[in-house]
DNA sequence: GCAATTTTTGACCGTTTGGACAAACGTTAA
DNA sequence: TTAACGTTTGTCCAAACGGTCAAAAATTGC
């Protein structure tokens, strides 16, 4: 039994395979896995589709690169809530950090959402495990906060998915967002107006 | 130019369509236009692909009725919110309306999610004339209520997109809510915590 | 009961898709 | 120069795809 060992990598390899991912993003985003065909992530790569299957091994292959890299990005800005620091420095740093992901990285925003609407099939274990693990902690630290009288008290869970939610909104609902605001407030000041927003929202 | 004239319909047409709409939801639901198959959706129907193909004529078609249904329902709620009314009030019975869609219509809304995933191809105008013409009308009600001091003042477009972020996250994320929330909090209860989150974020 | 009509089916077609493969091409280092 | 290795391409394939069609089966109206 031959294990796969992580063969090394060359330069071109290496150059090859981001080249490859980040057009998988722009087309895996839009699409989602089903919707989206290897001909068309190879043109947006530039190269031929068996050419393109040289460097990964299959759709899936390439599929899951991207989800893994995503999922540790999605978890920093979390990881970076600390419970020695002011609540609502942290709260508004964290909200800070998430809608600043959702203008800068839109697409993986987007994928994540493709991966949720087709029910997580390739990442419900990591939710079920390490994220569920992390917000556990978080939540408990929100809790704490809360109890010590230096957040207004609600639920830390809903807590948390309300900044999930409205933050990525932004990036996943841009379209629908531009659409309503218009020419004049769809502009770029669009992320700046939702963050003081949100702040409001949630420190008022 | 023969015009197509809408044709009466038999029972069995009426029947038999609505069964496909039926079957049709529940997988562009999950996989989007591009990813979704007629055979899928047929065998969803409990029928054969060329039978489904003698009651809508295409792929499009069957998602394009599925699609204007959706967008009658999805701006009903909002449209209800009525200036005459207490605007705590109003505000708290529209989150209570959009969080019993998420809960009775997760489908709906992550096909909604989907088209906007995808640039919303087919319904971008429909986002820019009729949407942000209703919207534009109810942000200034709730601009209206903010001036009088009646409700607390923040931004009335982003306080929308805020409530639709959060009430549609429950239908869209379901599987994360579910993962992170874990047995207990995770059972039917959920929505009926978050409203009660939603409630306290919103209008307190 | 029977003719007209509606519904269902199986067989079929051209295209797209994911993927395999060998051959050709390019690069490097002895 | 040449052998070894890395990269690219064109060709090919089987399965899946969206959709057509004629004929069979079922239903309806008289």
């Amino acid at each position: 039994m031959d294990k796969q060992v992580p063969r090394k990598r060359t330069r071109i390899q290496r150059e090859k395979r981001e080249l490859i991912r980040e057009a998988a993003l722009e087309v895996f985003a839009q699409h989602g896995f089903r919707g989206s065909t290897i001909d068309q992530i190879a043109e947006a790569a530039g190269m031929s589709k068996p050419n393109l299957l040289y460097y990964f091994k299959n759709k899936e292959a390439i599929f899951a690169t991207l989800i893994q890299r995503l999922l540790e990005n999605w978890l920093a800005p979390l990881r970076e809530m600390d419970e020695a620091g002011d609540p609502r420095t942290e709260i508004r740093s964290y909200i800070r950090r998430k809608m600043e992901m959702a203008r800068d990285f839109p697409r993986e925003s987007r994928l994540f959402a493709n991966e949720m609407l087709q029910g997580a099939p390739r990442i419900l274990p990591t939710l079920e495990g390490e994220l569920k693990e992390l917000v556990d902690e978080k939540a408990a630290v929100i809790a704490h906060w809360m109890r010590d009288g230096r957040l207004k008290k609600a639920d830390p869970y809903h807590f948390i998915f309300a900044i999930w939610a409205t933050t990525q909104h932004y990036a996943d609902f841009d379209v629908q967002v531009r659409a309503v605001l218009g020419e004049k407030r769809g502009g770029e000041g669009r992320f700046e107006d939702a963050a003081r927003f949100l702040e409001g929202l949630f420190l008022e």
